[in-house]
DNA sequence: TGTACATCAGTGAACGCGCGTTCACTGATGTAC
DNA sequence: TGTACATCAGTGAACGCGCGTTCACTGATGTAC
């Protein structure tokens, strides 16, 4: 709760530990987005989780209930990073619906990129607790954002018959920034693709790839 | 080698297990996918592979020298599928090449639907060996059938100046398929879009999809 | 056709390991009076 | 301002477990003569 420790301990690297933490949630959260960029997804365990944490092994347990528990928790922070960087693009581009579309896709993609763990653990296939209710409603939002979004595009007002159209429209749309996600922090594009590695020109890329779909949608 | 066993001890069924099992590979890659299929790709374990396999524990590490080695083969299965199929679209298809890239884009989602295990294993985060000659060429095949085939389209006859568009459209084919691929394989249309549930109108909405970015494409 | 033998494919016991969770506990916090 | 006490957050030892790989081995196969 306390955002700001105000006393004399607030650094990790001392080795005085405290006997509550006071923020042992933000640092499981860190100590796994950390372990997963550098293991993989497979490398991740609880126990060394809660190493890196510098706390006892039962204690992601006791806080979070089970693994799933820890990591829903990270994937309902994904979606809400997907959701507001959407909504903000949104914002931004505001006029032209096409142009905003195209501005919440590249911000899907720039999310992914800007903390990969966080994104696998969100959409890879650890084991998550759909019944916690922040996630639920965070993937929700995220989704919600894309496809009203599409419906505006379309002039879909409510009453049209353009519903499956509309759908179409936004599982492309959400379907392309995520392959895209995907296979880019998987390295596949490296690997088979021409050279998409300075950062500037995988954001071109991006660009480009959805100028095509919208493009497209927009008949 | 012997693909068709002419024994009489070719059944599984039966309890007389012989001292060379006589396909090994098959079998383990068999039980794998159905590991996967069962338990997810967390829930994949060499020895549980063995032992739905009813071969000993020890059997996998011998015959393909470590994890990697197996789930790699099966990786390579997984990238033949797709080039194959792709390839296969692209002959039914003959005429107009912005068809034979639709053919080939539903083909990829169909594939992956086809061997919904195999898929993840392919493109999962599993620890794969890249040094596999077997995995390396048949995954190159794939990405190469997809991109020769957009460059057709784009007229880039070898010298024109669109490279890049080229590339853009390419990683575009590629991304939306596998993007919709892996958000349908992990339940997240199911979850979030409206219901994709009967199988023909998963392939409909495959379908205008990418008509969809098809049409971007060709401006 | 029969025998000897090298090669190969799979065995099974053992290795060392680290895992997620439980449980009774203890040290710190904050509230009531 | 001070004291008593309930609540809470994290501890640390222990649980039972199944893992991937190794190693010396053995049973089957196929080839040479």
């Amino acid at each position: 709760m306390c955002a700001s420790s105000s006393d004399e301990h607030n650094s990790d690297t001392e080795k005085t530990r405290r006997y509550h933490h006071g923020d042992l949630r933000q640092a499981l959260i860190r100590s796994a987005e950390a372990l997963i960029a550098e293991k993989g997804i497979a490398g991740f365990t609880l126990r060394e989780c809660a190493r890196r944490a510098g706390v006892s092994p039962s204690a992601p347990s006791h806080h979070f209930g089970h693994v799933a528990g820890l990591l829903s928790a990270i994937a309902a922070l994904g979606f809400s990073d997907i959701a507001t960087a959407m909504e903000h693009a949104q914002d931004q581009a505001q006029g032209n619906a096409l142009d905003e579309l195209q501005a919440i896709g590249e911000a899907y993609i720039t999310v992914a990129m800007m903390n990969p763990p966080r994104f696998r653990i969100t959409f890879g296939q650890m084991p998550l607790d759909w019944n916690n209710p922040e996630l639920l409603h965070e993937a929700q939002r995220a989704f919600g954002i894309l496809e009203r979004q599409v419906r505006t595009i379309r002039g879909d007002s409510g009453a049209g018959d353009p519903v499956l159209d509309t759908q179409a429209a936004s599982v492309a749309a959400w379907s392309i920034v995520h392959g895209f996600s995907t296979l880019l922090l998987d390295g596949r594009l490296n690997r088979f693709s021409v050279d998409v590695d300075p950062e500037k020109s995988v954001k071109n890329l991006a660009q480009k790839m959805l100028k095509m779909l919208i493009n497209g949608i927009e008949n």
